[in-house]
DNA sequence: GCCAACGTTGGC
DNA sequence: GCCAACGTTGGC
């Protein structure tokens, strides 16, 4: 027998508006279907994850809607690998696209499901005086992926700023 | 292929 | 609400 290969989890950052599904809405519904995202960059993304990839969750947009701080409100992880996205298929969705058909979906989707909550959410301000996150398009100016990867090294940055406990969070 | 107009994102 | 910085669209 070959020795197991070593398990190859990825990390990774999803933007959403806590007041359209915040991370407390995932622990609600237990299981979210990640769909609506029609970036191709972003949806590149989501065909790499694999199943037990962690996602740290980002609340964009907090302040404008009253829902706490911009930052990051815990960890997700991938519980099912891309499919295609059921929105694009759907003419009362604001997100149909009607050159995608079921044969050749252009779209796809990941099921997430809440890992663990951060003790309180991790502002942006803060996550932008990480040395490891000094070169990440979250806190560049301008760019608006909603799904990015994220290196071990800043996943790791974050649950440490967060007084996360790597080991005690059973990740 | 170029590029101006337009729409969207998202911090502030 | 403002607006910078993108991505997309569509005329040519």
């Amino acid at each position: 027998m070959p020795p197991a290969p070593p398990p190859d989890q990825r990390c990774w950052l999803l933007k959403s508006e806590p007041n359209v599904f915040g991370y407390p809405d995932l622990v609600r519904v237990g299981c979210e279907p990640w769909n609506g995202v029609r970036n191709y960059q972003a949806r590149n993304f989501l065909r790499e994850m694999r199943a037990g990839d962690l996602c740290l969750f980002y609340h964009s947009n907090a302040q404008r809607s009253g829902k706490g701080q911009t930052g990051v409100a815990g960890v997700a992880r991938v519980v099912r690998e891309a499919y295609p996205d059921n929105l694009q298929f759907d003419p009362a969705s604001a997100y149909h696209d009607p050159k995608s058909t079921p044969d050749s979906p252009r779209w796809s989707m990941v099921d997430v499901a809440p890992a663990f909550a951060f003790p309180a959410v991790l502002p942006l301000d803060t996550l932008r005086t990480l040395p490891e996150w000094q070169d990440s398009p979250l806190t560049r100016k301008g760019t608006r992926l909603s799904v990015l990867p994220v290196t071990e090294a800043q996943f790791r940055a974050a649950l440490a700023a967060a007084g996360v406990d790597l080991h005690a969070s059973h990740v």
